[in-house]
DNA sequence: CTTCAGATGCTCT
DNA sequence: GAGCATCTGAAGA
C-alpha cells in the first residue's frame, strides 16, 4: 500500500477522478482503521463548470476550501443532514475537486455497519448490504466524516488515499447526479463508476 | 424490485 | 426565503 502524495491531486481533475477508481481510501478514527475501495467519482472544475460550488472562482466561506492546495479534503453539508467528501485537485488557486460517491468496504466493515445502521454486519438486511456505501452521504456516515474534517490534509494520517498495486478497473462514464440546475454542464461526462 | 414523500439546516441572494 | 453534488422507510408491483 503506497500512499498517494500531493502530486497525484495536482493534475487535471477529470484525470484524477478516473485514476481514483480502484484506489483505497483509508480513515483512522477513534483508534480504528476503516477503508474501502473507490467505485464511483465525479469531477467538478470551478473554471468552467456551473455545477461546481466555486464556478467562476466564486469565493465564499463554504468554497474557501476549494482554493486550498491539492490533496485537501473538502467536506460540506448537503440537504441539511448529510455530508459529501471531495478531494481538492489542480494547482492551488484552481478551485476544483473530485466528489467521492461510492466505496466497497475493505477494512473495518463491522465498525462501518455500526456507524451506518447501529448494528452488526450479520444483522443487516439484504437491502442494506446492497446499498452499504453506494452514495456520498453514506460514505461520510460510515467513515465518521463531517464538516469537522473539512480542510483536512490528505497527506496526513487521519484520512488518505492509497494504491495497493491493483490495476485500474474498467469503468463506465456518464453525467453527474443531482445537478439539473447547471445548464450546459448537465451534459459533461464527468461521472465515473464501475 | 421500484417509486415516493419527508426530513433537515446551512448557504447564498 | 429558496434551493440543495441525499437517504430512508414504507408501500406497491
Amino acid at each position: 500500500m503506497e500512499k498517494l502524495g500531493r502530486e497525484f491531486f495536482d493534475r487535471d481533475t477529470v484525470a484524477v477522478a478516473r485514476d481514483l477508481l480502484g484506489k483505497v481510501l483509508v480513515r483512522r478514527v477513534d483508534g480504528m482503521t476503516l477503508s474501502g475501495r473507490i467505485t464511483e467519482t465525479e469531477a467538478y472544475v470551478g473554471r468552467v463548470d456551473k455545477a461546481c460550488h466555486a464556478y467562476g472562482y466564486r469565493r465564499t466561506a463554504r468554497t474557501e476550501t476549494l482554493f486550498a492546495p491539492p490533496g485537501t479534503a473538502y467536506i460540506y453539508l448537503i440537504y441539511g443532514i448529510y455530508h459529501c467528501l471531495n478531494f481538492v485537485t489542480e494547482p492551488e488557486g484552481e478551485p476544483s475537486a473530485v466528489l467521492l460517491r461510492g466505496l466497497v468496504p475493505v477494512e473495518g466493515t463491522a465498525e462501518m455497519a455500526r456507524r451506518r445502521f447501529g448494528k452488526e454486519p450479520e444483522q443487516l438486511t439484504s437491502y442494506q448490504k446492497k446499498h452499504f456505501l453506494d452514495g456520498p452521504g453514506k460514505v461520510c456516515m460510515a467513515l465518521g466524516l463531517t464538516r469537522a474534517q473539512n480542510g483536512l490534509d490528505l497527506t496526513g494520517e487521519e484520512l488518505f488515499l492509497a494504491d495497493d498495486g491493483s490495476p485500474r478497473p474498467s469503468f463506465h462514464t456518464g453525467t453527474r447526479i443531482g445537478i439539473d440546475y447547471a445548464e450546459e454542464a448537465v451534459h459533461f461526462p464527468w461521472r465515473f463508476y464501475l
